[in-house]
DNA sequence: ATCACCTCTGTAATGATTACAATTTTATAA
DNA sequence: TTATAAAATTGTAATCATTACAGAGGTGAT
């Protein structure tokens, strides 16, 4: 479907910035911060101010166009909204995807309250930096 | 065992102060934070500076001492280590614990890496608020 | 053209955390 | 005890992501 069928189809006007930011995440699933998306379309975008782009993130996200995740202190978005777990290396900082079902983390005891979000995140080293990183 | 005892025993050089913090999060399960713990402290503590709680905290995170779990932009600490959920509501703010197995989500597809953290949160509307809030 | 409404912008404010240098306390040696 | 080194604590300033806010710009209806 084209961006601007999408943005509409989810109840967000379609204007250029938007688009251009909804591209940005659907072309890159590493989720990026605000900053990285600020950075990455500033050139193209001259005008763009980086309170746009929180602006059209909170946007979507009440749109349910994008998920937040919340790693150390800064927000992260991800264009996949369907449930997933992340694991983030302490040393490169590179989120991973990790599938994982939903069901599996959702069970009778939290079930007594009404869940909106549900984040299950895993830290430390990752495979990539185990093998090239030597013990200090 | 006395407090003392178990900081020591856990690497930590039982200040008074730190005798303090570890107590008070000892007596409080409710997952405070470095405001409410200085808040809390700085009236028996008068010379008591926020800077130390916040050191303090990172000394027994690095001990294992304590857990941290960030929920929106706050760092809350935790005396119980055992894993479990948590459960946030986004109306009163309350944490509940919720019981839950490491195991139970720690599979195959995440072990490729060294996890040193795992990290599940919920967030919504807790059953208490459901049953007293009214639809706006 | 006028008006209301939405989008976008830039700057200032906020708030949690960290950096850092100075001071106080504690431990150790002479 | 006194001297001295090390550790713990303090207060202030800096950092950094995010939000608040007021104004500018654009669009479409009347
Ligand atoms: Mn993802
Ligand atoms: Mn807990
Ligand atoms: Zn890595
Ligand atoms: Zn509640």
């Amino acid at each position: 479907m084209k961006t601007a069928e999408h943005l509409h189809a989810c109840g967000v006007k379609p204007s250029y910035t938007r688009m251009r930011i909804y591209e940005y995440l659907h072309n890159h699933h590493d989720h990026p911060t605000v900053e990285h998306i600020y950075g990455a379309l500033k050139d193209s975008l001259p005008t763009l101010s980086k309170t746009t782009v929180y602006n059209t993130l909170k946007l979507f996200l009440e749109k349910h166009l994008v998920r937040e995740l919340i790693m150390q202190n800064q927000a992260h978005y991800d264009i996949v909204t369907d449930f997933h777990a992340h694991f983030q290396c302490n040393n490169c900082h590179t989120i991973y995807d990790i599938p994982m079902q939903r069901e599996h983390v959702v069970n009778g005891n939290v079930e007594a309250h009404h869940i909106e979000d549900v984040q299950l995140t895993y830290r430390g080293i990752c495979r990539s930096c185990q093998q090239t990183t030597q013990v200090e």
